[in-house]
DNA sequence: AACAACAGCAACCGCTTTATT
DNA sequence: CAATAAAGCGGTTGCTGTTGT
């Protein structure tokens, strides 16, 4: 059975909304609120507009206390771990950057932070021939899975894939990205991938609620590097001092990316100084709680993980 | 000065999830 | 429990301003 369009198209206004229109909108939400229907708003307001219009012009610039633009190093940080972390869950990314909408977030990743990143990585391998093989190494092994037939992974898990291994070739140039537990949100229970329980709907379902209860950023974030799939199996025992500072230096990896070499030092100032570790941690490991399971990851189950990264992201 | 290419952003589209009946 | 409606979300499009030639 389709499904009934949402408003009349032949008579909605559609492309910019004009500052009266804004103006009509916003007077009218701010003295009646939204009623809880979208899609009556439109009516109740006068305007010819449709009701997902609404709630789109006033969620993302109408709303009070909405900042645009101006994103700060640490809001930088904290969007891309996160996204190597869940991916492009653009609402939940949000959530942890107060004033920020999704649609911003979303925007300034596609037009800066993603072209910062795998900019850098482009450059430097131009520059350095071993690390482009390495590279081409890596993503050949990724397309290697496409040309397998199996399943094409989604342009996200590609990014992240390629981030990830991006922040591994700069820590370890001769390591591999499969000991990266941000890489493998499924690693944790490589163990048991048979069971595959990592599920994304599921998933979705307990980090919104956690971010919904959580009372400080710090356990936001924590809730969303769990939901990557981190040590949801308890018991695992705290990280080594070698592990923690592997995943910290990774942090610092990141900023190097974003800000380049000469900042690096300057790092200090976004995220040891600017982002306080206690703030951003979450992609470390948290008060004796470890987020990884499995460190221990072998290349033997490369594969396996591959397929269940591969489920966890729907691809 | 004119044009093309590019970047940034607002808005739309359509699918999924959630709530209601 | 199923059907339906509405909200939420992420991907994509298209317009506009900027930069390069």
């Amino acid at each position: 059975m389709g499904r009934a369009p949402c408003c009349d198209k032949a008579t909605v206004k559609k492309g910019p909304w004009s500052p009266e229109e804004d103006a009509m909108l916003k007077n009218y939400i701010e003295e009646h609120g939204t009623g809880g229907n979208w899609i009556a708003l439109p009516h109740k307001t006068g305007l010819k507009r449709c009701g997902k219009s609404c709630r789109l012009r006033w969620l993302n610039y109408l709303r009070p206390n909405i900042k645009h633009g101006d994103f700060t190093p640490e809001e930088d940080s904290i969007i891309c771990s996160l996204y190597i972390s869940i991916g492009s869950r653009w609402s939940i990314i949000a959530a942890q950057l107060p004033g920020r909408t999704d649609n911003d977030v979303k925007n300034y990743w596609n037009t800066k932070l993603k072209k910062r990143l795998l900019g850098r990585r482009k450059d430097r391998d131009a520059h350095h021939g071993q690390s482009a093989a390495a590279a081409a190494t890596s993503e050949t092994s990724a397309e290697n899975m496409n040309d397998g037939g199996e399943r094409a992974l989604s342009a996200s898990a590609m990014e992240r894939i390629q981030l990830c291994m991006q922040l591994q070739e700069l820590q370890n140039p001769l390591g591999a990205a499969h000991h990266n537990p941000l890489v493998w949100p499924g690693c944790g229970r490589a163990a048991t991938l048979s069971n595959n329980s990592f599920n994304s709907n599921s998933s979705t379902v307990t980090v919104a609620e956690q971010a919904g209860q959580s009372s400080s950023m710090n356990e936001h974030l924590m809730s969303a590097q769990l939901e990557g799939g981190a040590a949801m199996d308890g018991g695992l025992g705290s990280p080594s001092s070698a592990e923690n500072s592997n995943v910290i230096s990774m942090e610092a990896e990141l900023e190097e990316l974003l800000y380049g070499e000469a900042n690096r030092s300057g790092k200090a100032g976004a995220v040891d100084g600017g982002v306080q570790q206690g703030d951003v941690d979450w992609w470390s490991y948290d008060q004796g709680k470890s987020p990884v399971g499995c460190w221990d990851f072998t290349p033997e189950t490369t594969n396996a993980v591959f397929q269940d990264y591969a489920s966890v992201y729907d691809i």
